[in-house]
DNA sequence: GGTTTGCGGATATTATATATCCTTAATTCC
DNA sequence: GGAATTAAGGATATATAATATCCGCAAACC
């Protein structure tokens, strides 16, 4: 059970986006070189943040992605859900059913109980992420890093912001 | 993220084994016969409970799997963990280091701001699991399924424990 | 009109999950 | 002692998902 590399990326790019001054976007290739991360398979988890609404677009040079709301109403379920999907971790086959013991129709009013066990520690791992803000991060994130590396970092960034 | 069918498998091979009477083993064949799931690779999720020493085993007929310790004793953690590894399920690549703002050994002290919400909702999955323990389950499955069934499961099981 | 951008489809590559087969050594039963 | 049964583990095949690249399109900017 692991997740793509894809949801460490979006993060930390929604974490760089929510640091843009007001208005202006950021494209996906300053956003792979700033991560080193490559610039086509990148696109793809952008390209799932905006399916979901996190992120609003725009073509052309001086064109790229911004946060389509403040980082503080954006939790990080959403932006993990996004790029991982919504599905459990756990999926129950059924395998009761197939209990030779079993005549066809019975048990079947709830799901099974092992399923349930495993979907509520589902649920915990999702109210946790959507307990965190992205303007959480943000705030961790300005604490862990050095002030002049993080204000270096942003000027980079908007150089390529056009 | 997905966790494999080997989890649901070892978690209802265990409820059975916990009804086991004293002293009596099961078999990866009947085991495979009750659930309806291939013999082969089945034997490779009991394999992983064997190495985790949270089941017993014994060669001939007769033999087979029980478990190591009461059912009270052994938490739905300890098996998923047993099949699917102790790993977390985020891998944090250290995608700062890329940076090209960032000198090198700067802001290496403590794990990512990422890797720390990922791995604490880890956690609480990980914590929900381990309070739920395998005799949780057992009384759940008696609750749910009719009595009469679960007598003639056991029966059948019996009948092929040698 | 030329450049840059996000978007989506098609495709290739790699890793993992799923599944089967076979050999070995231990145990039970006759 | 000999035949049958079992778990263990190595080798291998297949299916599915993750990773990655390439291309054409339409919109936006200069």
């Amino acid at each position: 059970m692991i997740l793509k590399s894809q949801v460490e990326w979006a993060l930390h790019c929604c974490a760089i986006l929510a640091g843009l001054p007001e208005g202006r976007y950021l494209s996906t290739k300053a956003l792979a070189e700033l991560h080193g991360l490559p610039k086509e398979y990148l696109s793809k988890a952008l390209q799932s943040l905006s399916q979901a609404s996190l992120v609003d677009t725009t073509l052309g040079p001086s064109g790229g992605y911004r946060l389509a709301r403040p980082s503080s109403e954006i939790s990080f379920l959403e932006i993990v859900e996004a790029v991982e999907g919504k599905a459990r971790s756990f999926t129950c086959t059924n395998i009761r059913e197939n209990n030779p013991c079993r005549p066809a129709g019975y048990c079947d009013s709830k799901p099974c109980a092992v399923a349930r066990v495993m979907w509520e520690a589902d649920e915990a791992w999702r109210n946790t992420l959507r307990r965190v803000r992205l303007s959480d991060l943000v705030g961790t994130l300005s604490e862990d890093v050095p002030p002049d590396i993080w204000r270096d970092t942003f000027e980079w960034v908007l150089k390529r912001a056009g």
